[in-house]
DNA sequence: TTGCTCCTCACGTCACGTGAGGTGGC
DNA sequence: TTGCTCCTCACGTCACGTGAGGTGGC
């Protein structure tokens, strides 16, 4: 059973993140966690919000970006449009994503070539040593 | 022909980058252009070297690590060390490329995933606002 | 005189990391 | 009293971007 309450401790270890992050996305406006003087508690809904930006972050989208996607989520009301401006900007990641895995791809073909190169002149070092 | 030396303008054009990064890279002392006057004239070997540093931040490398190497390098004296130090460093970039190319590969799976989730939610939408 | 390119600060950006210094409750 | 966890500034990091304000030569 999961606690209705979390504190940032709790938050932290549930999700692998520092409480330096947590209370960065409250500065940003990402959480609203319940203050207790000083302590933060940290609702279902702060939970839910957590898991889609870091969600988020995988796939590259900014805090910002996150931010107001999530806002269109809160208002609630226009639930259709939220969803098809998700949807908008989720393919323009997803074709930024398949460029940039493109460019890795061809950089780690170069890095592996420059490497076998490197590793024939090592070897050559060593047969002029052996002389 | 190449000009033997080229100014700030030119190496920008050449390389494609802005007149900022060349002096930021000057600052960070991994260029050394001649200073006639305040006017900046790039040489061969700076050519070299940003070449290099373009070519090592496709690979992932910072330009901290770029420095090291570049400066490796330019003692020439130990050149089969610099080539050692560089193919260790350069493995294991080649293992974090990998690392993050299956990491945005998973990433871009599951983005497509939601992708067609969100279009049959819309299309569901659309059904509701046809009845 | 007007443009153009070059220059030097120096603050801004993004997503936090990292102390410094202090508090509350077991 | 000692530890532990929490807290709030606030500066540091990385690789530049972006004005502000000024100079030199056609």
């Amino acid at each position: 059973m999961e606690k209705e309450l979390m504190t940032i401790r709790e938050m932290c270890d549930a999700h692998e993140v520092t409480p330096r992050t947590l209370r960065f996305y409250e500065a940003k406006e990402l959480l609203f966690p319940i203050r207790v003087g000083q302590k933060r508690l940290y609702t279902r809904r702060d939970r839910g919000r957590l898991k889609l930006i870091l969600r988020g972050k995988r796939f590259g989208f900014s805090l910002e970006e996150m931010r107001q996607l999530l806002d269109l989520y809160d208002r609630g009301d226009a639930q259709e449009e939220q969803l098809r401006r998700t949807y908008a900007v989720a393919r323009e990641r997803l074709a930024q994503m398949e460029r940039q895995r493109d460019e890795l791809n061809e950089a780690i073909a170069e890095l592996r070539g420059q490497l076998e190169w490197g590793a024939e002149m090592i070897a050559s070092f060593r047969r002029a040593a052996a002389e």
